[in-house]
DNA sequence: ATAATTGGGTTGACCCGTCAATCTATTTAT
DNA sequence: ATAAATAGATTGACGGGTCAACCCAATTAT
């Protein structure tokens, strides 16, 4: 196996996808002992949590979250009566969102441990280091965004 | 939307899952339109195009890719006619790769663009500052490595 | 008033990623 | 020689993410 063996394999996308990966798994793991939730789960209690009352398209656009899997997986949260779903009166479309007691319970418990995750993941860079690191997600992010409204050509 | 509304929102991970997943959506575009092929089979392709007649083990090794994804995606490939797989004559467990000539021509045509790609992708970043992103995805990898292996445990 | 359009949500389909169970071929230990 | 352990690969199951089609309620245009 010598050192370019396989193109893709040092590429700056492909490095991101493992870190990426890693912690959803440390997270996911960290859920499930927690709180006995998955990620998507705890992502949309946790939404539901420090906004209630509001609607479910609003999560998803404040979240960019599809659309889809966020029903699917509110669907859930609701089955295991962690959030509460009522009938917007003005507005039969709308759903608007709630925690109920346990949810709200459940939140209150499991947001300490997931800030101190982050705080953790902070600390671990040094200053600026983090300032430096979401600046090139920034850029990187932002030239996605243009690109993916154009036609599929990084030709010459 | 105050600012607190979802804490969720600003971590650090989030973002990175952002980024990440735009990234594959661009990468995933442009082989479907240049090579019709999906990213997991692409990586595969260039894996064999790179280490012909390498064993799938290790090219799983290589890639820290899943022996199951692999081994699914490869039959498609196999399917398509883009990788040819022998059984070692050896040790009759052992599947050797190489591709076929039709995999060969798509591979030396898709590379190209692979590679500007992530050419146009570094050249985003000013100089040095790719280094630092690197370093620090190294970083939080390394830990994620060693705290994935504990229980999942973040409290104090 | 009615038709067309838009907005909110749901469902289906597909791809990626991980883990666990299984099957078979080989190797090792007895 | 045979049993147990191990290695290569396949398959199943589940979670996550995205896209598109669809359904229903509300709005707008005619």
């Amino acid at each position: 196996m010598s050192e370019e063996t396989a193109p893709v394999h040092r590429f700056l996308t492909y490095r991101l996808a493992r870190v990426q990966s890693k912690l959803n798994a440390q997270a996911s793991k960290l859920l499930r002992a927690k709180a006995g939730l998955s990620l998507a789960q705890w992502r949309i209690l946790s939404l539901i949590g420090g906004n209630p009352g509001t609607r479910a398209t609003d999560l998803t656009r404040i979240s960019t979250m599809d659309k889809g899997q966020f029903s699917r997986k509110l669907k859930t949260l609701v089955d295991d009566r962690l959030v509460v779903v009522s009938v917007d009166p003005q507005d039969h479309r709308i759903l608007r969102l709630r925690l109920s007691d346990s949810g709200q319970v459940l939140y209150d418990r499991t947001l300490p441990h997931m800030r101190k995750r982050q705080a953790d993941l902070k600390a671990l860079l040094g200053p600026g280091e983090e300032e430096a690191f979401l600046g090139v997600l920034d850029k990187i992010e932002q030239t996605l965004e243009r690109d993916l409204s154009r036609p599929a050509d990084a030709s010459g």
